[in-house]
Formats: structure tokens, sequence, C-alpha cells
DNA sequence: GGATATAGTTCAGAAAATGAAATGTCCAGA
DNA sequence: TCTGGACATTTCATTTTCTGAACTATATCC
């Protein structure tokens, strides 16, 4: 008898088993990261928009992105602002749109969530060099292809 | 020439490239959960919790793996049993605590979440069956990680 | 049995998200 | 060039969700 209550993971249908681990990783992640100390106490969709920030981006992008209304994503913005971590700038292509960018500061505290990112994933999790390796081309695969139907 | 902008995410490190799909797909799976018309459109606390019940669950337990406050989670139990999603049953081994039940309504409606994830996995992100079943064997790993660590 | 810890609930106040109306810019066509 | 409509963002009042402290009920330890 190998199933100790309740635990057969192993016979569930792989799209169950990836929404469960993709919601736990997530969650895990983003525990994490509200108690790193940091600039990251704020609401859940200020950790988003750090992540997603790796080039400057419009606040209309962002709000589409990751489901928010603009008018929330001005609010983000406003805050994110204040603390120092974002700046606007004017898109030089439409000068109705903001775009924003990391300052210094916002920089780092990206650098340092990929730290935490880096120690859960090996340390804390345990996982070796090739499974986060695997995980990371299937994951980066998936993200790209969802960025392009947002585009679309 | 094949990098237009700001994009050469191949030359990224692993750990950031999973953090980012990581993020990417549990935002698009919540989103597409949030307008799957079902009973789906409350707090996002909601959708985590109906993705964990794979069987009950107390309500401290899915406190603290959903990073809520207790009373947090009081609320949205209230929500999901006026709902019918869910039923409160006493725990026999301590008759403090509520186990959280799906109800039929509630077990249909996380299995129409599971069929989502297939569709979109699938279907919209076009992802084979050997890298949905790489991914989800990781992502399960992960998981089983994850929750020992929070019940240790 | 009695003190203390734990599981969950209640409720008032704080924080975050929503939706509609407003501002400033772009673009297509007269 | 001028004009009407579309679009990006903001503002703000309202609603929804979360927080934290006080409380009830049960468990555990001595």
């Amino acid at each position: 008898m190998n199933t100790p209550i309740g635990l057969d993971t192993d016979g569930l249908e792989p799209e169950l088993r990836a929404l469960i681990g993709v919601f736990s990783l997530y969650t895990y992640i983003d525990t994490n990261m509200r108690q790193q100390g940091d600039d990251c106490g704020g609401p859940n969709l200020e950790r988003k928009v750090l992540v997603k920030l790796d080039r400057p981006k419009r606040i209309g992008t962002l709000a589409r992105d990751l489901d928010a209304l603009p008018s929330t994503m001005t609010t983000v913005a406003d805050q994110m602002e204040a603390r120092g971590l974002i700046e606007r700038m004017r898109d030089p292509e439409d000068r109705r749109a903001w775009l924003l960018c990391l300052t210094e500061k916002g920089h780092q505290q990206r650098m340092e969530t990929v730290g935490l990112a880096h120690t859960l994933l090996h340390e804390t999790l345990g996982l070796s060099d090739d499974e986060v390796e695997a995980f990371a081309q299937i994951s980066l695969k998936i993200h790209l292809k969802i960025q392009e139907l947002n585009n679309g």
C-alpha cells in the first residue's frame, strides 16, 4: 500500500500536476518575496510588475498582461514611483502613454528577487541544475507564447 | 542580429527564466479561470483554495499554505460555502478544526479548471504531450517539496 | 482540575480593486 | 488644416478584500 490517505499524486493527469505545481510555486515565491524585508511588502500586483519589468513597459500593456484595470495599474505605478522603484517616462512613440522604467533601486530589488528564486529552487527545494534548466526552458517557452497571444 | 530590442531571453539565468515563466503562466491561468463564466469570479484566494482542495483540508492549513490569515480564510470559506462549492465538516481528530470539503458542484468546478489547464497548455500554448509531462513532473516535485517544508 | 496553547470566528478599520467620467494625445478622413 | 472618434492614462467615489485584535470553544500538559 503506497498511498497514505489521498496522496496518490503520481496517478494524476499531467495537466492537473502542472496546475497544482504552478499554483504552489507561485504562491511560495510570492510569499517569500513579501517576507524578504526589502520593499516588497506592498500589494501582490507590485511584485508581478517588478518581475515583468525586464524592460520599460507601458501601463496599459502591464494592465492587460496582469489582468488588471488601467486605473489599478495607475495606483500601483504611483506607489512604486513613490518608493523609488520605478520612473515614468513618456513613450516617445506615443505621447499619451507612459513607460514604466526600473530605477537603480528597482533594478537592485529585481535582482534580489532573482537571487531569492535561485536560493529557493536550488537550496530550499533541492533541485539540480539540470532540473532547474529543464523547468526554465519550458517555463520560458510558455511565457513567450503567452506574450505572443497577449500581443496578438 | 537576432535580438529585436530587449528580447535576448535566451541569455538569461535559468532562475530568472523560471521566475518569469511561473509568474506568466500563473497569471494566465488565473485570468482564464476568472473569465470561465462559472463561479470563479470571486477573489483570487478562492481559486487557489479550489486548486488546493485535492482532499479535505483544514482552514488553518490552507491559510498557512496560501499565505493568508485565518480570518481571511474564514471569509473565503464562508463565500465558497454560500455558493455551494464547499462544505465545512468537523475534523474528527480535533473538534476545534473544520475540514473544508468540495461539494459535488465544487468538484465539478475543479474538474473544469483542470479541463481549462488542458486546453491552455495543449491547444492555446501549443505544447506537446512530452513537454507538458516534463513540466508536470518537475512542477509536482516542487509542489511536494513545498508541502513538506510547510508541514515541517 | 486548572492553566495554557491552539483552531477558528467576529468585527471594525485599512488597503486594494473597480467602474465611470475626465484629460490629453493620436489618427483618419473631409 | 481641421474635425470627430479612438486611445492611454488619470481621478475619484464606491465596493471588495484583507488585516489585526478580541473572543469562543476545544485540546493538551502538569
